[in-house]
RNA sequence: CGGGGCGUAGCGCAGUCUGGUUAGCGCACAGCGUUCGGGACGCUGGGGUCAUGGGUUCGAAUCCCAUCGCCCCGACCA
């Protein structure tokens, strides 16, 4: 990489070694550091911020598909969570406990929540009663503990903030329904705020949530060729309302038990966003996501402080009037440069500037983060540039990692080409399978890729094909990547 | 949880092998001055229980034991 677009020093290029590239720019550009506590971390402001912009853009399609909030407690009695046992099984190498309450040793242990199913499932147990009960849609926004042996900042720590939807249905179909309808919530969400684009679909057997009927996920590809699960959305059947006894008269005067959703993102989408665009001099954000959309950088010469500053507060002033996310950074002890540079390794979308030139000829100079394209444009004009500007980096974002995804989107079923695929480029590769779990763990073991997706639309010729891995008839088109 | 690596100022490191002045360097930080359209410069200054606990020794950042944390590669997960 040449010195004109290697403008940050400081951050391990992203080509020489991805991870470390990941983990010094997230602290470098303040998203979050570690906390005295193995595995956890303190998002800070600026990494907040993404956050609540996340929380906002998707708290209002949640409501608008008439889910509405709620909050459950953090502790669940051992015994609840003891009732689904397959559920129990899948988490318990993970859950973290509380024993002793001030000076008392507890009677029972209580799991501090990994998910909230089993809590949820006791309380929809005393409400639900009739059909007219139903459909019950909640969510919540909370935080989740998981005592995992690997962490890293925002893809896996031991504390990390989600959402979770706990919706109670009258029949299966509605309960699919519902689960398909969130997922597809989640790829719109994903692809038009964050700028990700994704691959929806359902879940393996061996892949799927512990107690689950069906799990479907959408998977981004992140820039070093490895898949990361963005959402996922759970069509929990009636297991839980079974222990749980959730049950309720239908329209018949029948006693039934309630088809049931569970479905979630968390901060983990942060990482990705962070993965899926950032370069060698940094982050870019998403607009729609960005802390700040804007940073305005006056030139600072001669009498700036007089001729500059006022207009840059103006502009700041106006440009907020206006909805966007501005910070006029009139530090007097760093150099425009230096700015430049640091706002770009903090990925804001686009800088303002502004210098004595530009005042006496009533103009800024707008560079977006993306192309770092210059664009002079006259003070009248500048608050619809900017509007335009914002919302072409937004297309631009996801077109580019669209094509990214595309270029590494593999088509084989040859099992030497998947694996050299694999070894060499990773990526996703579409390929087919027979549907058996014990070819699935032999290419796994084999390979390290795994199956991320089975796509909801088949191809009709699929009795054509062939098992990727043994030569069966194949049952599905699958997509294999190597996962975060 | 297995295998490997690393913990010395906020960050990056040297010093450890071969124990011995007051533990050093670059960046960052503070003060003053000159600068400022792509990471400016000069002068002055502050900052360290050498990860933690124990041991060996006249003497430990340095040797020994244990613990904790972080990173990388594998098995598990949002």
């Amino acid at each position: 990489m040449n010195k004109e677009e290697r403008l940050v020093k400081q951050i391990t290029p992203k080509s020489e070694d991805f991870s470390r590239w990941y983990i010094e720019l997230i602290r470098r550009a303040e998203l979050a550091d570690y906390a005295p506590l193995k595995g956890m971390m303190v998002i800070r402001p600026y990494g907040y911020a993404i956050w609540e912009n996340i929380q906002r853009l998707l708290d209002r399609r949640i409501k608008a598909t008439g889910h509405q909030n709620a909050y459950f407690p953090l502790f669940i009695p051992e015994s609840f969570l003891q009732k689904e046992t397959e559920h129990l099984k899948g988490f318990s190498p993970e859950v973290a406990w509380v024993t002793q309450g001030g000076q008392e040793e507890l009677e029972e242990r209580l799991a501090v929540r990994p998910t909230s199913e089993a809590i949820i499932g006791y309380m929809y147990a005393k409400w639900i009663k009739s059909w007219r009960d139903l459909p019950v849609l909640i969510n919540q926004w909370a935080n989740i503990v998981r005592w995992e042996k690997v962490t890293r900042p925002f893809l896996r720590t031991t504390e990390f903030l989600w959402q979770e939807g706990h919706t109670a249905h009258e029949t299966r179909e509605e309960a699919e329904e519902e689960t398909r309808m969130i997922l597809e919530m989640y790829r719109e969400f994903v692809e038009t705020e964050l700028a990700v684009p994704v691959i929806a679909g359902r879940k393996t057997e061996r892949e799927k949530f512990a107690g689950a009927l069906e799990t479907y996920s959408i998977e981004g590809l992140m820039a070093d060729g490895r898949a990361l699960q963005m959402g996922t959305s759970h069509h929990l059947g009636q297991h839980f309302s079974r222990v749980f006894n959730i049950r309720f008269e239908d329209r018949q005067q029948q006693l039934q038990y309630v088809w049931q959703t569970s479905w979630g993102v968390s901060t983990r989408l942060i990482g990705a966003v962070v993965m899926c665009h950032g370069d060698d001099s940094g982050l870019k954000f998403p607009p729609q996501i960005a802390p700040l959309q804007v940073i305005i950088v006056p030139i600072s010469l001669g009498n700036w402080q007089e001729t500059v500053l006022p207009l840059a507060k103006e502009l700041r002033m106006k440009l907020q009037e206006q909805g966007f996310r501005v910070h006029l950074d009139a530090r007097e002890e760093y150099t425009p440069g230096w700015k430049f540079s640091e706002w770009e390794m903090r990925g804001v979308p686009l800088r303002l500037e502004i210098g004595p030139r530009d005042v006496k000829q009533r103009q800024i100079v707008l560079v977006r983060r993306d192309t770092r394209e210059k664009i002079t444009v006259s003070l009248e004009e500048s608050r619809a540039r900017v509007s335009e500007i914002l919302d072409d980096i937004q297309k631009n974002l996801f077109h580019l990692a669209l094509r990214f995804q595309q270029e590494n989107t593999y088509e084989t079923n040859d099992y030497r080409e998947f694996q050299e695929i694999i070894e060499q480029k990773r990526g996703f590769i579409k390929s087919y399978w027979c549907g058996r779990t014990s070819c699935e763990e032999k290419i796994k073991e084999e390979t390290q890729a795994t199956i991320r997706v089975i796509p909801l639309e088949q191809p009709e010729d699929i009795k054509n094909h062939r098992c990727l891995h043994c030569g069966q008839p194949a049952k599905w088109l699958v997509y294999f990547a190597k996962a975060y």
